[in-house]
DNA sequence: TTTGAATAGTTGCATAAACAACTATTATGG
DNA sequence: CCATAATAGTTGTTTATGCAACTATTCAAA
């Protein structure tokens, strides 16, 4: 069938398109609604230094999934909004520090109890087995296409 | 424990970041190894149009779950490069035809072969059935987002 | 020790996305 | 028939991504 060479190329728009997308703009959209103004790819960033404050970028590249560039930006925009701070390493020039403001760092509570009731909203009727199941696919995927 | 209300929020940025990211800058590799100068953004519009020409450019949207702005922009670039047409239609001066040109209809085959190969690379080690619990699972967070 | 490679980060440019506000056209209810 | 709503598409603005090319600093090997 002619049809049929199309099939597997279209899970790359179901995944990319569909899910991801969707879920961005949910998460986004809670965001606003609570009075909050920051992006979810700027929440992305902030969510690692919750974890672990003072990564360095390339650090945060890793996190992330990100490229150099696209830090460099995400960070300039942070600081533009007083949310976290640079501050070059005393023992290696080349690398930059990235610290939370106490504004940000208030932030926290209330910006993961958003994204986790998205996350609740998104996965109505799926189960745990079948997220573990995504997890471990998308993880595969990416492997597949990165570590060679 | 503190780090527990991280999990849900995490499984966003796994799921963006990580596959859906990684399967586009492969197969915007692979497209431009082959020498095929288009972004994944505009194959897949082509995608759709050579399943069924003539599409208007709000049926784009919805096989695509992109808004309105982004197919113009899209549609425009896409005619910049000669590869689609608009034509209005005559019956609702509202509606824009998109057609393939035949630039663009000589494309088909071999990107959908490099889209096909790409998918074969990030899926190496994944079953068919885990495949199909992946979409079904995208399919039930996008409706839960959008269908209500 | 010095030269070249590796690493960390930045800048330029093109493409694309989200959202709001807008125009143009068609459909509908009184 | 007309006012209003709905639909299709466009434009403006901001944010983000990818890639290539770049600077600055550190490492490592001859």
């Amino acid at each position: 069938m002619a049809n049929n060479q199309f099939k597997r190329g279209e899970l790359y728009s179901v995944i990319n398109a569909m899910a991801a997308a969707a879920i961005a703009r949910r998460m986004q959209k809670n965001f606003r609604t609570a009075g909050l103004e920051i992006t979810i790819e700027q929440w992305s960033i902030l969510y690692h230094l919750w974890k672990e404050d003072g990564l360095n970028q390339q650090q945060l590249c890793d996190k992330t999934f990100r490229d150099k560039p696209s830090i460099t930006r995400l960070i300039d925009n942070l600081v533009k909004l007083s949310l976290v701070e640079r501050k070059v390493s005393q023992t290696d020039k080349r690398v930059n520090y990235i610290f939370l403001t106490e504004t940000a760092k208030n932030l926290q509570d209330q910006t993961i109890e958003i994204a986790n009731q998205t996350m609740d909203e998104a996965l109505i009727g799926i189960s745990k087995a079948e997220i573990e199941t995504v997890k471990n696919v998308l993880q595969k995927v990416y492997d597949n296409l990165n570590n060679q």
